[in-house]
DNA sequence: TAGATTGTTAATCGATTAACAATC
DNA sequence: TAGATTGTTAATCGATTAACAATC
């Protein structure tokens, strides 16, 4: 990336957070984020610092470009030394704008809808489960994790009290396009899906799709070759 | 909204034998990974054709570069009309030469483990559970899926046995480690990570971390901003 | 034919890397 | 000091995109 004045990077330094600063590019705010996930559980494990050569070992994101997009918002590192931590969480948390708390509806109490309650690694950035839903009467009612499973009815009024920016499907790839229908119409605008759906939702609506098994295919190719 | 930048997957590439065929990008792999699982889906679905404007609104892989990737490797397209689905899947399956059937061990047959064990996610791009395993004896012996859960002795033998060339880790980040060697020691080169532990494996192995925190505050970083 | 969509080019943009001075 | 590691530059390589002719 250059330093042209004139031609403003895509990754513009955010002077102390607060300050508008133009959006992230797509490769800078995904590398962010990784970098987010193996700090949170360095942290965890009680190391103080890290290097940037550390951080490249579990990311495999060349360090050069490790310690590029992070001196691109401020000098967080000590030379000789590596970065802290702690504060290299928060530091990454204000830049991608995602240090509070945000609230998600969870759809489907079966085995992933348990195993997704159950796990912290949600919770360790700043997630958490504050409903869980079921098309199932029959489990209406049961308490899983932290919740007791609630009646779809009750959707529109759970994302307007508490707040739900992300919807979560857990549940059958036959059903997963009516709930994804459902969280629009609630006004929820990120949906993350773990069926194997193929979810036609409005442009202003974001959807990941868990893939394992294309990850897998992924990691298959350079094993095979 | 475009969501995935094509999150380059946790994967250690191998180091790359001597010569051959000339292996393709990372970049290559990883979106000829994910067109498959979206025809795969359309295929199910009983869609014929498909173009490249479609694959793009489920990939958010620009058009042009979909066509491109293909295009380097045959004209698979016609004119006017698009792709045909099944033939496309069959020769995106030889040219990741994924095309047979891959044999994955499963640790951890607590819920995430049954979601797993009873998903098709797996299963519709060739990989077979064929062995799940459980630390804890009381679970040692209890039918999950197809498969009776097995000890933990047993894993060399069914490495062997069954070929196994995946271990999905289904387990507390607390065992991880400790499987992941175990893995490692009988000679499994793919480990697909679950848990949040940071895995550490010898280079020639490959680890596949799930992190769908990871996925989420991207997300949300292009919805706040 | 008319409309749609592929295959391909050329230009631009971002990622990657080696190298190294600065400095803890 | 000596060793380690950051912050930064500059050069290269590969990815991405708009545009459009070819053609179904």
């Amino acid at each position: 990336m250059t330093l042209d004045p004139l031609n403003p990077p895509m990754v513009r330094p955010a002077p102390s957070a607060g300050g508008a600063s133009e959006r992230l590019s797509l490769g800078v705010a995904a590398r962010l984020s990784r970098y987010l996930q193996v700090l949170t559980q360095a942290k965890k494990m009680g190391k103080e610092t890290i290097s940037s050569q550390e951080l490249s070992d579990y990311t495999h994101v060349n360090s050069t470009q490790i310690r590029r997009d992070l001196s691109g918002f401020g000098k967080f590192g000590k030379r000789g030394v590596g970065y802290n931590v702690e504060s290299l969480v928060s530091q990454i948390r204000k830049i991608l704008r995602t240090a509070g708390q945000h609230n998600i509806a969870l759809f489907g109490a079966g085995h992933l809808g348990r195993a997704i309650a159950g796990s912290d690694i949600f919770a360790d950035h700043g997630f958490r489960v504050v409903a869980i839903f079921d098309v199932d009467p029959d489990k209406v009612g049961l308490v899983v994790g932290a919740q007791r499973v609630r009646h779809l009815d009750d959707l529109h009024a759970v994302v307007e009290e508490e707040d739900v920016v992300v919807g979560v499907l857990a549940v059958p790839t036959a059903d997963a396009q009516g709930l994804a229908d459902d969280l629009v119409a609630a006004g929820v605008k990120i949906i993350f899906n773990y069926s194997e759906a193929l979810l036609d939702v409005p442009p202003e609506v974001a959807v990941h799709t868990s893939s394992p098994a294309v990850d897998l295919l992924y990691a298959l190719y350079f094993h095979l070759t």
